[in-house]
RNA sequence: GGUCGAGUAGCUCAGUCGGCAGAGCAUACGCCUGAAAAGCGUAGGGUCACCGGAUCGACGCCGGUCUCGACCA
């Protein structure tokens, strides 16, 4: 499986990789490209892409659905499976680090409060998040510890699933810190900041090009428009911005260019604490310098 | 050429009566179990344009120089 930073190359590595071995099948691990039609700001594979190599992970929810972890990875699941039946080999391209951990670790998730949340999210807001982490700590110093007593939406989703589901959050599953053996070859594209930086601007205004303010504007005509979910996806919300007259163009696309480099460092930041992963530096070409260690690891 | 205003962190700007140099953003580092392209925490960073002067003490007061802007000629 590749993983990286936005922009940098991983598609283009796994694509090459599928076309050389026939039978292969790509599985994106994208929080994003689940989403039908948002297909410019998020990358997505092309038609002709996906016509010569069969992809998974992508086009799994309508933009004006809330698709999380779970479904995620009850979808994905379902698709390794198959492909696994089929024979065929999966390539993962993974650029959402805890989607990817949800599918390379055993992870059993807690269910959902919906009530219940409701409650603690008013209670958070009123009171502050920082009165809700002291119930934790009390409740579940472990993973009152593992936060953060400023993160309300942590802290809520922690007391959500132990007041509802009767146990401490964190007696669901060893916790992100460990990192057992797992059967999945993990390749990690590296680049240097500054080269990703330059990546990602001509990326972005590659999108513009692309026809981005559109895609946004028939997305926001849709009856169901967009869900909580899909209107955070970078790009998305900015050209949003822009459209309702709250900056101009140029504004809102310096400010996706800085988003998505921060969102890119941290990706980095999160990989690389995982000491299962391969790291490649790349100088140039992603697909020349990372297709022969992917050949060499599989 | 004249008048007025501005010059302080990478950027945008605060700084009261002369008494240890500030914020937001950016950057760096870290955290994260059903919103994760989300959310949260910590830290570093300064020739206060420059030169001189008065003062125990100047970003601040006085004199001069430079740069930018507006207006007047």
């Amino acid at each position: 499986m590749v993983l990286g930073p936005t922009a940098s190359g991983k598609s283009d590595v796994a694509m090459a990789f599928a076309r050389a071995h026939p039978g292969a099948e790509i599985v994106a691990v994208d929080a994003m490209q689940v989403y039908r039609r948002m297909d410019i700001g998020t990358a997505k594979p092309s038609a002709s892409e996906r016509d010569a190599v069969a992809h998974h992970g992508v086009d799994l929810a309508e933009p004006g659905d809330e698709f999380a972890l779970a479904e995620f990875v009850r979808a994905v699941e379902v698709s390794l499976a198959e492909i696994d039946a089929r024979g065929a080999r999966a390539v993962l391209v993974a650029g959402t680090g805890l989607y990817l951990r949800a599918i390379t670790d055993p992870m059993d998730m807690p269910g959902r409060w919906p009530e219940l949340r409701a409650a603690l999210e008013e209670r958070a807001l009123v009171e502050g998040p920082t009165a809700l982490h002291r119930e934790l700590v009390v409740l579940d110093p472990v993973a009152a510890g593992r936060m953060e007593p400023g993160n309300a939406r942590r802290v809520v989703r922690a007391l959500e699933v132990t007041l509802g589901g009767g146990r401490p959050f964190s007696s669901y599953g060893p916790g992100l810190d460990q990192y057992p053996t797992v059967p999945f070859r993990q390749i990690g594209l590296r680049w240097t900041r500054t080269a990703l930086a330059a990546r990602i601007a001509l990326r972005v205004h590659g999108m513009i090009e692309a026809g981005l303010v559109g895609e946004v504007a028939a997305l926001r005509a849709e009856a169901t428009g967009m869900s909580r979910t899909a209107r955070q996806g970078l790009g998305y919300k900015e050209i949003i911005d822009h459209l309702e007259g709250e900056c101009s163009l140029d504004e809102a696309v310096d400010t996706i260019i800085v988003r998505t480099r921060q969102f890119a460092v941290r990706q980095e930041r999160w990989f690389r604490r995982d000491p299962r992963i391969r790291w490649v530096d790349i100088e140039h070409d992603p697909v020349a310098e990372v297709l022969p260690v992917l050949e060499s690891a599989v």
